[in-house]
RNA sequence: GGAGAGGUGGCUGAGUGGUCGAAAGCAGCGGUUUGCUAAACCGUCGUAGGGGGAAACUUCUACCGGGGGUUCGAAUCCCCCCCUCUCCGCCA
């Protein structure tokens, strides 16, 4: 959500940089609605103005004792203009702010202009694909046989797009999940949380996903409770309606939960196999900054998710997403892509952004300095999605008689060294 | 889930149909005085939106948990919902 009044006091520039985005941008249909929707306020306001100085009036004439039927009718009249005209408005309104909702996030300056996925600009990259002596197998394939991923029995249970992971494919979600969560917590300084798993359509709309993107959720019945995509969602509403100290400022927090994803859109892509499903697991890091450090914030906390990488020896790439490719919401986004032997190729596994105030509007998230309240900057990325990583160390691990080989930051959290095939 | 009580400005807390955007206190901000880690006094002090103005500012509208309704007029009356507290039930 763009701040209205920048937004209309900078038109011509903003215009000019929101062209690069993907996408069509009704700049000049927000133009119109927004002469329509103040003509529109300014003639019921002054018709509220006039009813309300009437109703004073027949307040003091009844104390006198004078009969005020007639103006009272008047008043009644005006009231029913007022309801006609408040309806009308409020179809504008609505129009008004469906259209500067769906207006994208101003690209940061140091985003490459570009059209698409093709146009991603790569950062860094480290570690090498391995080299294998035999042909690997994807994680579709080295799971069951390990006896540690079962699609069958999770149709079953739920249906498609659904995991059931068995005994050391269990432990070593459950580790990765402790691992990631004691690197933030321990070395990178975030404080974690464990938000709800459900939440309301507030909060929805105020990390961006509705109304937009409705489609892409999962919905209780008969509530207004939601199942939560990402926990970007509960833990930037932590704050939201709240007005931080500067002092406290940069607040770092790391969460880790299911996340739940409808994404009716993406069937045909990764179909085979944990890379997209209806359920996974992950970690997630969310900052809340001041506006002037949230880029060096940003900085870090893609360092951060990277680390983990490191750490379990897992080749990775990061690219910078070019304009056409990124988020309505963000102003800037690097995604981590982990090596996947199964796809011989680059999958991303964190996607880190800032998304200036462009969600802290939404979400009313300030901080103070002095007297003056502004807009906090949020960031937030993966640090990792669990179910992605464990698809990158039974694949980038597996040895050649079936087996993987535990990293070694990982074997206090499992016990093992080496997962061995079995049957389920 | 059942019974009861309640939700008012940053906080505490008055206010049961008109002069209430809302008393009072605290906190905050500006100042005076005194002066040593403070007090007293005076003033100021909500948010959002529309109009006017270069700006300071000014004017109008809306907001007393949320949404409807009654009325010329609602923080105040009616209906629905949400939340908090107490007790009971049920459970992890």
């Amino acid at each position: 959500m763009h701040d209205l009044t920048f937004f209309r006091s900078n038109f011509e520039r903003i215009a000019e940089r929101l062209a690069t985005r993907s996408g069509a941008i009704d700049l000049e249909g927000f133009r119109d609605l927004d002469v329509k929707r103040r003509a529109a306020i300014s003639q019921s306001e002054q018709l509220k103005a006039r009813k309300n100085q009437e109703s004073v009036e027949i307040g003091k004439l009844k104390r006198e004792g004078t009969d005020t039927t007639e103006r009272q009718k008047e008043v009644r009249a005006i009231a029913e203009q007022i309801a006609a005209l408040d309806e009308e408005l409020k179809t504008v309104e609505q129009q008004f702010q469906e259209l500067l909702a769906g207006i994208p996030n101003i690209p940061h300056e140091s985003v490459p202009v570009g059209h698409s996925a093709d146009d991603n600009v790569e950062v860094r990259r480290s570690g090498a694909p391995p080299q294998f002596d035999f042909e690997p197998k994807a994680h579709w394939d080295l799971g069951p046989e390990l006896g540690i991923l079962d699609f069958a029995r999770a149709v079953k249970i739920t249906g498609a797009r659904f995991a059931l992971y068995w005994g050391m494919g269990a432990r070593l979600e459950r580790a990765l999940v402790n691992f990631f969560l004691d690197v933030h917590t321990r070395e990178h300084g975030y404080t974690e949380v464990l938000p709800p798993f459900l939440v309301n359509s507030a909060s929805l709309y105020g990390t961006g996903q509705l109304p937009k993107f409705a489609g892409d959720l999962f919905k209780c019945e008969g509530t207004d409770f939601w199942l939560i995509p990402t926990a970007e969602v509960p833990v930037t509403n932590i704050y939201r309606d709240e007005t931080l100290e500067a002092e406290q400022l940069p607040i770092k927090l790391c969460a880790y939960t299911p996340c739940f994803r409808s994404e009716a859109g993406s069937y045909g892509r990764d179909v085979r196999g944990i890379i997209r499903q209806h359920q996974f697991q992950k970690v997630e890091l969310v900052k809340f900054t001041r506006p002037e450090q949230s880029y060096e914030e940003l900085e870090k906390l893609t360092a951060d998710a990277e680390d983990i990488l490191q750490r379990l020896g897992l080749p990775f790439r990061t690219v910078v997403l070019c304009t056409g490719d990124m988020g309505a919401s963000s102003a800037k986004t690097y995604d981590i892509e982990v090596w996947l032997p199964g796809q011989n190729g680059y999958k991303e596994i964190s996607s880190c952004s800032n998304f200036e105030g462009f969600q802290a509007r939404r979400a009313g998230i300030r901080y103070k300095t002095g007297k003056k309240a502004e807009f906090v900057h949020t960031i937030n990325g993966s640090g990792l999605a669990a179910g992605r990583t464990w698809v990158a160390i039974i694949e980038n691990y597996q040895q050649k008689d079936g087996s993987v080989v535990i990293p070694e930051v990982l074997r206090p959290y499992m016990g093992e060294e080496v997962i061995r095939p079995r049957s389920l």
